[in-house]
DNA sequence: GGCTATTTTAAACGGCTGTTTGAATTTAGG
DNA sequence: CCTAAATTCAAACAGCCGTTTAAAATAGCC
């Protein structure tokens, strides 16, 4: 395991248990056990370090994730908005081969990333994917197009944020779901719960 | 203007704007004029102003939202999930004449203390402020009484997920707005779109 | 006006932050 | 095996953090 790796590794829980700026880089390299400054050796700085974090995860969910709401849009068939969504599920589920509790991780550094910050991770992820956003809009739009594009914007944003801090503070509600209705849930579980959900909000009847 | 208030007037737009963790005490008490020392002296400490900010604008939304909620849940008509997320409206709304931009600021601080500080504010307002969570469960179940406990449970969070984090970050959408569409949205506009939103999610069809 | 209690002030405290340095060490290539 | 590049290391850097101290200033009351 190359010190990197090691550094990557430890940084991605602790950032997603206790956000960017509550995370020294002498806890990542102490949990890491990893010299300090192999930090800003390997990475430059610590804002750069935050990057190649999501970056990792964005270059395994980004591909597959624009196919797969990309071919929502292609096929003739119009979709509904739970085959919309779904389509993110199996992306999202998959990071759980590529790292242990990886979609789960995933949206809670989403989840930092969107409120820490000031709005950094919005900037970068809509200017280092924006693939993934235009196919999203599209397959919505050809879902449902009697939706406005402002009304859509607004909607969109609804539903990033249900999901985002939904998923940022899951382990607690789940570790809640399990003292109060003895019901083991999964982070799948959640995203099952949410999808009717978020779709039946981005459905919801215009009223003007 | 007492010390005292100088101080929780700066730190609540701070806190806003940066987080508990982004904000210093120095910046809290440069902005206010204030000397350093006096945050110490008046509150003790930087968690205890923390709670002082959120205690003064809870005390002015949590009687009147209780109010509202109940109002709903003693009428022998059955209300509708609109009419229940609308009961939110006018309290918050109310906030604007205790301060100005007072909506926003709250709806942003309680965005805020949601994601920092580990959960420390969801306890603290779940266990100082319990009448408004059992009034809001009770309006929702009699208006949806199929969902069972566990299912509002969820479709609870992610409502309080949707409005926290819309509004956390509403500032920054709205701008994205006002370029894209010419549209100048206010805070109250953005509540009456997400009530559709969150109302339909919360009457979501039950899959099971 | 004098006295007490409250409040404000400047300065310092120890501790943690991200980053840099230069020497020691390991790794890779001829 | 030797050299040169890449990496690791301990140590120190300046700067900010929340908090404390003790003296100075202000206020309210007899």
């Amino acid at each position: 395991m190359s010190t990197k790796n090691k550094i990557l590794d430890a940084a991605e829980l602790l950032f997603a248990d206790k956000g960017f700026n509550g995370t020294s880089l002498r806890e990542i390299t102490s949990q890491a056990e990893v010299n300090l400054a192999a930090v800003n050796y390997h990475f430059g700085s610590k804002k750069e370090l935050i990057k190649a974090v999501m970056s990792r995860y964005m270059n395994e969910l980004g591909p597959s994730l624009e196919s797969a709401l990309g071919a929502l849009c292609t096929e003739e068939a119009k979709p509904n908005l739970i085959e919309v969504f779904s389509a993110f599920i199996e992306p999202l589920l998959h990071l759980n081969n590529f790292k242990e509790n990886g979609t789960s991780t995933f949206l809670q550094l989403l989840g930092r990333g969107y409120t820490d910050s000031q709005g950094f991770l919005r900037w970068f992820l809509t200017t280092q994917y924006p693939g993934v956003f235009t196919n999203f809009t599209a397959a919505v739009h050809k879902a449902y197009p009697e939706l406005s594009t402002e009304e859509m914007f607004w909607r969109l944003h609804f539903t990033m944020g249900t999901i985002v801090f939904t998923m940022s503070s899951s382990d607690a509600l789940i570790d809640i779901a399990l003292n109060d209705f003895d019901r083991k849930v999964d982070i799948a579980g959640v995203i099952k719960q949410v999808i009717p959900y978020v779709a039946a909000g981005v459905a919801a009847p215009i009223i003007r």
